[in-house]
DNA sequence: TGTACATCAGTGAACGCGCGTTCACTGATGTAC
DNA sequence: TGTACATCAGTGAACGCGCGTTCACTGATGTAC
């Protein structure tokens, strides 16, 4: 089912535009990094002048908030494509991977180092969890005969994060250990922390899918 | 035993002007990122005019290195001290933490985000094997009874970066595995990606500490 | 111990540059009657 | 269908700023005889 557009041509217009500006931003953060994005450096590339970008964001912060956003939602978006596709914690593993291996900078600009001062704004937040919860969801329905841990019963009484999920503590651990598994392996492989080691990355990340398979 | 300072007069004064312009380069960076470090500004800071730090550093990429070589230096050193102080695998883990949160800043400075085009300078990596054989070394010494792993085989077969030790493949996975799970957990502590989760960090990194205890 | 010279730290002016952002404007596009 | 007006995208000039870096220089410190 497709819904008709109800925007006017101009407010298509003004859309198409802003997103035309936010490749040229991302190209130029591929090239450069998220410090060097400048607004003039793609009014430029775009054969706009300068001051025309001021019409689609209103200064610098608010186009790198976006993107950060962007960010976000594309991997949430992942995810819950992945979900319905019913796929368990490995898929959800190995789509994390490619999500982050199809443009590494991405990944840096939400999980990378962050700018000292930069507060993320309210909703980023909010994907985040939405981004959590398909991982509890996972661990929740494939629970292996585990071995109760020490963490489990911290996180037992720590689950804030874990809003109303009905996940038990032995899958909250696994959830959260598994997100900050790959995500070792992950932005160590993304910053070229194994390059010239010898060995193949994507072996030591599928390891760490399969390392809490028992657990 | 004190070695005798054959140094100069001058030589020493230079020393120490040099490791003054690196202290502000450090709180400068802490204040806003590498990203943002300007020698003009650390001159200012010092109540020199900017030319001067020409005498010390050819350019601030000179600079930029020599702060990621000292961090690096600092870390080997850390393990080092604690190697020979009879440290075991989970010293390690807990001395890294400790350097880590001492200077977030430093940390993401050898860690984090790379500069896209920025090539590390090849002491860095020689500093950063010695690192590597800290760990090595002391999962040689605590070999738990261990159910082999796939990934064993895979490191057995390309082990380029342990270069003559004389780990057992399922070392040489444990000092791997153990180095990626320490910096999933710090990285997203140290980001703020944990900040607001409600749980305690400590208790999710020393459970990962102990995670390849059995394995 | 004193003088002549070399070394070298630090200054101030200057370079070109690109940045984010503002402002008053032109000209095209859409809207109302 | 045609005219009057409002909206809004984009321009070009200008702002102040700080950056890295060079250059010719002054003045203090060290060295050789």
């Amino acid at each position: 089912m497709i819904e008709p557009d109800t925007r006017t041509p101009r407010q298509r217009y003004r859309a198409q535009v802003r997103e035309e500006i936010k490749q040229h931003a991302w190209r130029q953060i591929a090239a450069a990094g998220a410090s060097a994005l400048s607004l003039n450096a793609i009014a430029k590339q775009m054969g706009m002048s300068g001051p025309a970008l001021y019409r689609y964001f209103a200064n610098r912060d608010e186009l790198i908030t976006e993107l950060v956003r962007d960010a976000y939602r594309s991997l949430a978006d992942t995810f819950r494509a992945r979900a319905e596709a019913g796929a368990d914690l490995g898929d959800l593993a190995h789509a994390m991977r490619q999500w982050a291996l199809d443009d590494p900078q991405r990944y840096f600009l939400v999980y990378g180092t962050p700018v000292p001062g930069y507060r993320a704004p309210e909703d980023t937040t909010r994907i985040a969890s939405e981004i959590m919860t398909h991982l509890l969801d996972a661990c929740t329905a494939e629970q292996p005969p585990a071995t109760p841990q020490p963490l489990d019963t911290h996180l037992a009484e720590h689950r804030a994060w874990a809003g109303q999920h009905p996940a038990p503590p032995s899958a909250l651990r696994r959830a959260l250990t598994f997100w900050t598994r790959l995500h070792g392996a992950l932005s160590l492989e993304l910053a070229g922390h194994f390059t010239g080691m010898g060995f193949d990355p994507a072996q030591l990340y599928t390891a760490e899918t399969l390392s809490l398979a028992g657990h």
